[in-house]
DNA sequence: CTGAAAGCGCTTACAG
DNA sequence: CTGAAAGCGCTTACAG
């Protein structure tokens, strides 16, 4: 591989001696200081761009910030969309985003022990970090501190006693809402498809679910309730499961868009007809969810929302405001379409507004 | 909005007294120079993390490299997978991604002209960077030149005379492919809905759609081009009119899988059986073709390939390489799937193989 | 508005 | 292995 090194490094003096002016001179003009004259302020800029003078990085003004966008998975809608609202909201302030991976493998130097981003962070000159969906064990917080670099989380998979701020959305009150749409369809047998059972986000929805089985007084048939992940796969693998069995749900709650469309695919594969045979309801809508035929009942999350949150958080650390809370959480909201309707033979009991 | 100034910085000599070393030693240790004793290097780290101490960035070593992504959408799963083959890329060699997009409003400083993001780039401190489906202007091109950044396009909108690298597929290859496919199937009206005309990969490929057509002596109907966006609005929305013509194509060839997506549900309302009455064929083979019901034949282009290749040709161009060539063309590949068919009243002619 | 001088935060030979 | 000395690339008072 090539050296890193490129052409000798132009200096300042050199940019000065080009430009006929001493070099105090030339450091004012190109740091727009006042007192310039207008002529001198050109003929530097003729001698930058001429010259292809590149200050050293952030030597003089305060650096250009950035934020570290970690995800788990590059390709989820999910994780765009957070990304996108992370985005937004740093350039409304010229804050940059870097995206990476969480859980990739330790870079080849060698140097950086196992879990030792967070001292790559700070070595990299990061201003702070916003991490989806992921674990931060207590030697990974005590480095941070170690390093003084802020951090927020979206959507952390353990909330515990950590002291590390979070964004999130109202979960439990997700789960609660689809169901409760279901039960005043009408609907008794319910399947609850979660994501993954390390992520709290998951259960607080599983437990909404049960809440509101439990208000309709409907008795949870644990076979179909189950963690696994948030990918179309999934959907489809567990959906065909159920579809396949004696008495199936007739109502499924999947945990993703992306789930809820396997789920569609399972039940045209068991040639049932949505809403009529089952009704589905899917997670986060994303766009994908106006695309599904027909177009997918869902409980919105505001993904952009918590990006554009989590960043400005991040961004109040950095400047050492006092945060006003630990964790956050974002509304969700039951966006009703096509894929819910009330059960085939059954009488619903009150219908939904 | 608070001061970005945080606690009055330490230095590396408050450092080193605290560690009771000298400056040039404590210099050493934390540049992990040979020779430092084990002992005075924990020393100093014990120093460093007591006072949190940051190194200016960059001013030392050389500075980590940046190179920023410009996309105009944030949110197409074209653009993502762009971005995730860059971000592998880069990762690899230890390069860091930043996002941005390209059409946004210029600042609010105020003091960048209206296209001076070439500026605003260099300023930022990065080493290259590589734009999405967009238009550099000979003003930009001058500005990046006069900034020395190199740049490198990924399918742009016009190949022009431009002295400016680009990566991009077999477009006309991929049209061809396409129509190919369907010909042979036995389809004699096909339909095309092209990307944006601006665009000359949306271009090229419709020209190899009249190639093949011409190929198979097929006079292709006007009436079923057009060029649009990329959207699943703007395929739901040309589909939905073409099928509601007297005679309408038996096959539709789109410009994404989104498009193809929204061709798909416009089949849907007219009453369609997809394939049987009408074949669509998608463009890009993102994950969401295999979703599609049925799922969807497309022509797959390699776009996690040519975000790979973008940013490998931009750090040899950082490097100071020479090209081996202006424009890289990746490979298409046609990946037949179910969504097309022969059409339901005629006798194909040879079969694809 | 300009530039000689002092200073800053660091690194790099080099002598011990 | 350590540190006094020189140097680098820049910025910041300050005198003219």
């Amino acid at each position: 591989m090539s050296t890193p090194d490129r052409r000798p490094k132009i200096t300042l003096t050199e940019v000065a001696s080009a430009a006929g002016v001493s070099l105090p001179t030339a450091s004012k003009a190109l740091n727009s200081h006042p007192g310039v004259a207008l002529e001198t302020r050109h003929r530097v800029q003729v001698a930058v761009d001429q010259l292809g003078y590149v200050p050293r990085v952030s030597l003089n003004r305060a650096a250009p910030r950035i934020v570290e966008v970690m995800v788990d998975q590059l390709t989820t809608n999910y994780a765009m969309e957070v990304l996108r609202g992370a985005t937004l909201a740093a350039e409304e302030v010229g804050v940059s985003i870097v995206i990476s991976r969480f859980n990739r493998e330790a870079p080849k130097s060698g140097r950086l022990q196992p879990s030792n981003w967070a001292a790559r962070l700070a070595a990299a000159g990061r201003c702070g970090a916003i991490i989806l969906t992921a674990h931060l064990r207590s030697e990974d917080q005590k480095r941070l501190t170690l390093e003084h670099l802020p951090v927020v989380l979206i959507d952390p998979l353990e909330l515990g006693a950590t002291e590390v701020p979070s964004v999130g959305s109202t979960n439990w009150a997700g789960g609660y809402d689809a169901t409760e749409h279901l039960t005043r369809l009408g609907h008794r047998r319910i399947g609850s498809i979660g994501g993954r059972r390390a992520s709290v986000a998951a259960r607080a929805r599983m437990h909404g679910f049960r809440a509101a089985c439990a208000t309709a007084e409907i008795s949870v048939d644990e076979a179909f309730v189950v963690f696994t992940d948030f990918t179309y796969e999934s959907g489809l693998a567990v959906a065909d499961k159920w579809l396949s069995q004696e008495d199936p749900p007739t109502a499924i709650i999947a945990a993703s868009d992306a789930q809820a469309m396997g789920v569609m695919e399972a039940a045209r594969r068991h040639a049932l007809v949505i809403p009529d045979d089952l009704s589905v309801v899917g997670y986060d809508d994303t766009y994908i969810a106006s695309w599904a035929t027909p177009p997918l009942t869902c409980v919105r999350q505001p993904l952009q929302e918590m990006g554009k949150v989590a960043l400005r958080t991040l961004l109040g650390m950095v400047d050492g405001e006092e945060l006003t809370s630990k964790h956050v959480e974002l509304a969700t909201e039951l966006v009703v379409r096509g894929s819910t309707g009330p059960p085939r033979h059954s009488s619903p009991g009150r219908h939904d507004r």
